[in-house]
DNA sequence: TGGCTTGCATACGGTAGCGTATGGACGCCT
DNA sequence: AGGCGTCCATACGCTACCGTATGCAAGCCA
């Protein structure tokens, strides 16, 4: 019967290696991946890494890749929304970054931006996953009837928001974090068509 | 004259080490810290260093307590406000939070955060800074007429955008940047006690 | 069935880094 | 002057990696 599934005995190719290496990625951080570790991780020796790959190099840009891909594709479809009902939408993009069920893709997300912060080519794909997420986020609030200044701010809060509280420990802090999230969600998703209850002293 | 001025030709004690690896940390991160490399950052051999810590360990404790004592004296510092200016003050936090003013503190900031997504005694750190800095946070917002769950969400809100904010790379998606930041610290500052326009889906 | 390609193992040289051992310069004290 | 403590240099063994070279098995192919 078919060849190619009787033999995957050791049947790796630069997507498993790369999958790998992203999986590394979320636990280690980008400088604790390393080519051997990872080869002992699945199971063979690095005689193969490098027969998929150059060098470390190699990977690392495989792997910004393939988390830009990902990423892109996964931003177009939370925020796509049925005509009328972009702020139930807004909300459960709030909700799909924000609560731990996504705790690994969160993970990895961090790394790749801490990894941004000293790699150039990393920051390069990291601005333009950015850029199509504000973007796309944008569009949900100009849907809702903001206009498009104040839709950049939103979005702008919205993802500010879901990347800072997850490097935040706040179990001491609060105990309903539920609550709490839910009352943040409505502060960013709510129309700021109401005038400031209290001015801003810089007015 | 003073003797301890004259010859400070090779004076390092461990306030000195300790305040090196935390430039070395902003720049490279907690795996980049290699004591050898610290060393010659120093001027000295390792040498020096095992003579001042026990181990590289020895050094992470140190730059732990001194970020944190630091943080802490900062965090009073900045919410102290002068009765009945307390909103000012809000803003004020923000504003030296988010802009690239503080460039330094935000990247050791970052860097600690990210060291403790790993290390449990780094997550101990931050999590008692963390506190400190929601409930001073916290008070200036109660101080403001917030009732005390809108107080929290809000301080929560507050810290998670300006961490949040300084992992994103927003250049291509907006040019008129302090534009937005204001606008954004009047969705965080501002009070909450006019109701919302749109209604939460979830409510 | 012998040769070719694929995919990995093994072995090697080289660097970077940790921690230790030991020596030595220099100031201070008596 | 001699002894002692402080602070650092030097030298060493060890491990973890990176990247390369080469060996080797197993499938395909004529």
């Amino acid at each position: 019967m078919e060849p190619t599934t009787r033999k995957p005995r050791t049947q790796l190719d630069r997507s498993a290696w790369t999958r790998a290496a992203i999986e590394v990625l979320a636990e280690e951080g980008i400088a604790g991946l390393r080519v051997e570790v990872l080869a002992k991780r699945l199971k063979v020796t690095k005689g193969s890494f490098y027969w998929h790959f150059q060098d470390r190099r190699d990977l690392l840009v495989a792997m910004l890749d393939e988390w830009k891909e990902g990423r892109i594709k996964d931003i177009i479809k939370q925020t796509r929304a049925v005509p009328g009902r972009e702020l139930e939408q807004i909300y459960h993009v709030i909700d799909v970054y924000s609560t731990s069920r996504s705790r690994r893709g969160m993970l990895i997300e961090l790394a790749v931006r801490d990894w941004a912060r000293r790699d150039p080519q990393a920051a390069a794909i990291v601005a333009e996953v950015d850029e199509v997420r504000l973007k796309c986020a944008r569009d949900l609030f100009l849907a809702c009837g903001l206009p498009l200044e104040e839709a950049s701010s939103r979005c702008m809060l919205l993802y500010a928001y879901v990347f800072g509280i997850s490097l935040m420990i706040y179990d001491k802090f609060e105990a309903d974090i539920p609550r709490l999230k839910q009352d943040i969600a409505d502060v960013i998703a709510r129309s700021g068509n109401a005038r400031y209850a209290l001015a801003s002293p810089a007015a």
